[in-house]
This record gives structure tokens, C-alpha cells and sequence, in this order.
DNA sequence: AAATTTATGTCAACCGGTTGACATATGAAA
DNA sequence: TTTCATATGTCAACCGGTTGACATAAATTT
């Protein structure tokens, strides 16, 4: 059985109290008592049980994380800095992956209110989850509008979009499509395709958009489409480096020359990408200063010290111009 | 403040152990009561606190997993698997990026216990983390050796490294050099080199292994050496994608051409890598299946149902030939 | 009519740590 | 000598849910 504060009191030769002065550093305690409880809880092994105190401060420290699934770079490396940070302020994270399931959104944010979590942070949404919209815990999302009263925080999707697409222009491309996830999610990524349209129109471009199905579905044949509908086509801005990476696959099978026929540009700029697929262009988010934004919020939120302002956080990109937008 | 069984109870005109009956299926229960109690708990917005539960059956439900970062796919991936799983049996996940530092590596370890985990998933380790040796819970390593009574998950580095090397010399490479992580390391991973060298050796050529440092630093001047004490290298077997597309890298840049006058082949073929480099040959390992064995070992071993065997695992990998390694 | 099953209530102990109230005993400062 | 800061102990209530013991009463069976 696990040695509890009475073990440890009875080793130490002192009273269970004491022991928790001790651990809490509360009230007079003497140096040679802090030195026996200490030494009773190395050779007892005690751990203090965090679940208990859990219940007594009505406190865990732990933070819910809902995202789609962390196979996927971007979230990976996003998840990755969140949990350093939050450890970094005391905080543990409880990993969910919600492979954009409606339904299972729903049972992670159950779960997450029975385990008692201080605060929830959700960068996977699909529409028509009300129970967002009784806050009766903190929350923050990445990417994605969850209610009225709950902050966003994102990269510059408009400036991103709008980057993009005029790199594309400068760079000669008068044929431009674009190529983005399922607009029926409310999220600020939807200006990537907004700002996309904007700069045609201003250049007198005719915008053309293809978009996906839902979250992690076979998306080749809108790709195949894409180019069977449109063979003349010089530019693409996918609004992600994976669907850009798909886009490239199908035009070197057809064999399109890039970027001297057809130049691409994504989105994200993960690390992994820069190691896999250095020669891409894309628009760089700045992962972890979202991180640190929407660790920041809610641990705010956490502490009340949330005056329910800025609903709206969004940080700059980086445009990334490589070889696939190289004249 | 959050509703408790007793508010529900009051709710529901109903005393406080009937409803705790309704929670948890005891006794027998009326019809009419049940739906009372259900509909007050929802009026209420009621949750169970797993947090008091947890501390009266002590036991949590919780998993740790302590990986370097989710930031790389190949662990990305595997923890999407593993929370998948656990999430299916009714465990959640707490997660830690451990970086591949032993400070940080040693105070999740605490961290986890104070939690009251019910077990550990740990495919991080770095040498002489003694606290590994005293399980006082249970612990699965994945690609680590982390102490003679821990099993580990993996997949067949041996025959990995055979086929990695055997498909090089089938495709007319002489010239075959191996670059690998620190060996320091005690990991099974160490046998894709083992097989490198047993494989070349068997061949008559002669192995050359260089090795990276430590996790997570730049490698860009041991593969710059590579090139330069090698100029006439004709194959590459590098022990992860990762470093793969790095060799590719410095290759291009050296104008050597892919594959007719140099061969690739890397290890690990995540999702992430057949999106963003499907051209890269690769030995594929069944990641889901490592979590599969990993959270079955683990649970096995919290219900006190492992009888010590099997200590390892190998699970078979998949040759990937595609374009880098093209005669 | 008696025995049994079903349904619910009351009560208290327990999980392990926290905290406040209060008692007691030093050694040091006033 | 008196006061006070220091150091430690005892005790009990509490966090929220679980569980066993026991009581009671209505509905079913036998």
C-alpha cells in the first residue's frame, strides 16, 4: 500500500499536521523537523496524493486539450508547446483527440467536467456543440469559434491569405486557385479563402475555390478535379501545407513542372515541414506564441482576472517564399 | 458553485445514496426514480467529481505518457493511437513532452505518481533515471529499455535495418553508409544499426555508421560531413525520416542526383511523411499496433493480470520502396 | 397468511490531505 | 518577571462520492 501522511508522520516521529506544515510550508516549523520529515518521505517513497488535495482546494491544475488528432504536425507541434508552457505555470494536460467527431467532442467535454479540469482549451469544433455555450468552466479556442463569450486566438488568417495570394501574382501566376477545409466550420481559417478572393477580384482575377470534405476524408479526388477542371492552371494556395503537399503529388504525376509551369503555396510552416518539405512556400503561423496566448487567456480566466477582453487574438505570419514559388 | 449528489438528490425529492445507486447501478432502483434522478442531474448541469471518486476507489483512470514531443509525427501519431485506445477502455491520458532532457524526464516521473496515475507509457528515457528501477506502478517502455522488469513494445528493428540495407545493396549500392541517434541511448533502435552492420559485413562491404548527437540539436554539420568525407557515397540508410529528408537535403544542395546517382531509405513512415514525402523510401513501422501492444500490456499489468511475459515485443515492419531508392 | 423480493431511507465510516482552533512548552526579548 | 515569537501536538470538520449495515414498507410469491 502506498505510504500516506501518517506513515510519514510516524517514521518522522512527529504529528500528521507537522508532516503537512511541512509539505506546505505553513506555520513554525523547525529546521531539524523538516529535515526528519524529509527524510522519512525519501524512505517511505511518499508521494502526496494530488487527488486529495484536488478535492480539498476544489483545484486540480489540469487543462482539458481538444484538437483533432495530433498525428497532424501542426496540432502536434501546437499540443507540444501548450503542455510546456502550462507545466512551466504548474498546469498538467489531459490529451484529447477529437478526429473532428462530433460526438466525441461532446464525450471529451463530459469527461473533462467530471475529471474536474480548471480549464478547457479547443482548437477542434464541430458546429452545434451547445454545451460551449454554458461556460461553466474557462475556455479558449484556437482557430475556432466556439460561442459568443469564449476568446479566440489564431494567426492573422487574412493577412495570411492575402500574403499568399499576391506572392502568387507577383510572381507572374494569372490562373490562381484556391483550395481550402470545409467552410462550414466557423473559423477564422475561413478568411485564408476570404482574403484569397478579395486580392483576385482587386487584380481582376476570377477567384476559383475548391473545398474539402470533412476532416480527414480521402481528399484526391477534389484535387484530381481540380486539375481534370482547371488544366491551365499556374498557381495554388492550399490552405495547408498537407493539402498543398496532395496538390503537388497529383501535378507531378501529370507532370506539371514546378514552379516553372504551376507554383504552390500552403500554410502553417510546422517544423516538420521545413524538414520535409523544405522547397515549399507557405504562410508560417507562429505556433507557439498561440500557445502562449491561449495558455495565457485561460490561465487568466482560471484566476478571474479575465475582463472578457480581447475576444479576438490574432498574431502575424511569416511568408515563407521557397522553391515551389520560385519564377 | 458546482452541484453535488446532494443537491441532486434535494432536486429529485430523493435522499443522497439513491442517487449515488442510480450513478453506479447498486441496489435495486425504481423506474420513476431513475428518471427523476436523471432529469434533476441535467436541470442541475450535474457531473460526478471523478476527483472524489478517484480518491475513494484510488484509482484514477489515468495514464501517463511521456514522449519527447509531440512536435515529431512519429510520436504524434503514436499518442494519437494510444489516447485513441485508452480512451476506449475507459483510461485518460495525461500528457508530458519530456523533451529528451532527464531533468524533466525525472519530475514528470513524480509528477505522474503524485497524480496517482494508474501506469506509465514512456518512450522517452535518458540512462541512469533510477526512479525507473523501483516500479512502483506499472510502466511500459516503447523503444526503451527502461529497467530488466519493464517490457517493451517495437517494432522489428533488426529486420528493419536488414531490409533497409539489403534493399540498397539489391539496388546496386556499394558505397552504404548508416547514420543513427545516439547510441548511448539503451534502445532497441540500436539494432537497425546491429542489422546495417551484419548485413554489410555479410556482403563484404564495409560499414560506416555516423551518429547524431544529442536529441533535438542541430545535425546539420554531422550530415555536412558525411558528404565530405564521403564523396562517393551511393547509398544512405538513415535511422529515421526525419534525418532522411536532411540527407536528401544536403544532397540537393551538393547536386547529387536522387536516386540514379544516390539512394535513400529512412525509417518510422508516418502518415505525415507519406503525405509530405512519398517519395522517400522508408522502412514503415506499425504504429498503431505498438500502441495497441503498449496500452494492452499496461492494462494487463494494472489489473494485476501480467505474469511477466512477454518482456518484448517486436511487431513487423514494412518495406516502403518508392522513389529514392529507384535503380 | 407468511415469506420474499423490490424500493428507498438513515447513518456512519472511509479515501488522504488541509485547515483552523486550541493547548502546551521552550527560548529569547522586554 | 513578564511577554512574545517559535515549535509542535491534538482534535475535528471538510472536500464529494462510496459503501455496508440496518430499517421500513409496499408489492409479489408461495
Amino acid at each position: 500500500m502506498k505510504p500516506k501522511i501518517a506513515d510519514v508522520a510516524k517514521v518522522a516521529g512527529v504529528s500528521p499536521t507537522t508532516v503537512s506544515r511541512v509539505l506546505n510550508n505553513r506555520g513554525y516549523i523547525g529546521e531539524e523537523t523538516r529535515v526528519k520529515v524529509h527524510n522519512a518521505m525519501k524512505e517511505l517513497n511518499y508521494y502526496p496524493n494530488e487527488v486529495a488535495r484536488s478535492l480539498f482546494i476544489r483545484k486540480t491544475f489540469l487543462i482539458g486539450l481538444i484538437f483533432p488528432t495530433t498525428s497532424n504536425p501542426f496540432y502536434g507541434q501546437l499540443i507540444f508547446h501548450i503542455e510546456n508552457i502550462a507545466a512551466a505555470l504548474g498546469y498538467k494536460v489531459l490529451l484529447c483527440n477529437s478526429q473532428g467527431r462530433q460526438d466525441k467532442e461532446k464525450e471529451y467535454l463530459e469527461m473533462l467536467q467530471r475529471n474536474q479540469v480548471d480549464g478547457i482549451i479547443a482548437g477542434a469544433h464541430n458546429k452545434g456543440i451547445e454545451e460551449y455555450e454554458k461556460p461553466n468552466l474557462p475556455v479558449v479556442g484556437i482557430d475556432r469559434y466556439l460561442s459568443s463569450a469564449i476568446p479566440v486566438i489564431s494567426s492573422d488568417n487574412y493577412d495570411g491569405g492575402k500574403q499568399a495570394t499576391q506572392l502568387l501574382i507577383r510572381k507572374g501566376c494569372i490562373k490562381i486557385i484556391h483550395i481550402n477545409g470545409p467552410i462550414s466550420l466557423e473559423t477564422p481559417a475561413n478568411l485564408r479563402r476570404k482574403a484569397y478572393e478579395d486580392v483576385m477580384i482587386k487584380h481582376n482575377l476570377t477567384p476559383i475555390t475548391y473545398e474539402m470534405e470533412t476532416y480527414g476524408t480521402d481528399n484526391s479526388e477534389i484535387i484530381k478535379r481540380l486539375f481534370d477542371e482547371n488544366p491551365e492552371v499556374e498557381g495554388v494556395f492550399a490552405s495547408d501545407d498537407i493539402i498543398a503537399s496532395q496538390v503537388i503529388k497529383e501535378a507531378k504525376s501529370r507532370n506539371y513542372n514546378i514552379p516553372s509551369k504551376l507554383k504552390i503555396i500552403g500554410y502553417d510552416g510546422t517544423e516538420t515541414k521545413k524538414l520535409m518539405m523544405p522547397e515549399l512556400s507557405t504562410i508560417e503561423q507562429p505556433i507557439s506564441r498561440i500557445a502562449e496566448k491561449a495558455v495565457e487567456l485561460l490561465i487568466k480566466q482560471i484566476d478571474s482576472e479575465w475582463d472578457g477582453a480581447p475576444l479576438e487574438t490574432k498574431l502575424p505570419v511569416k511568408l515563407i517564399d521557397s522553391d515551389t514559388t520560385k519564377k
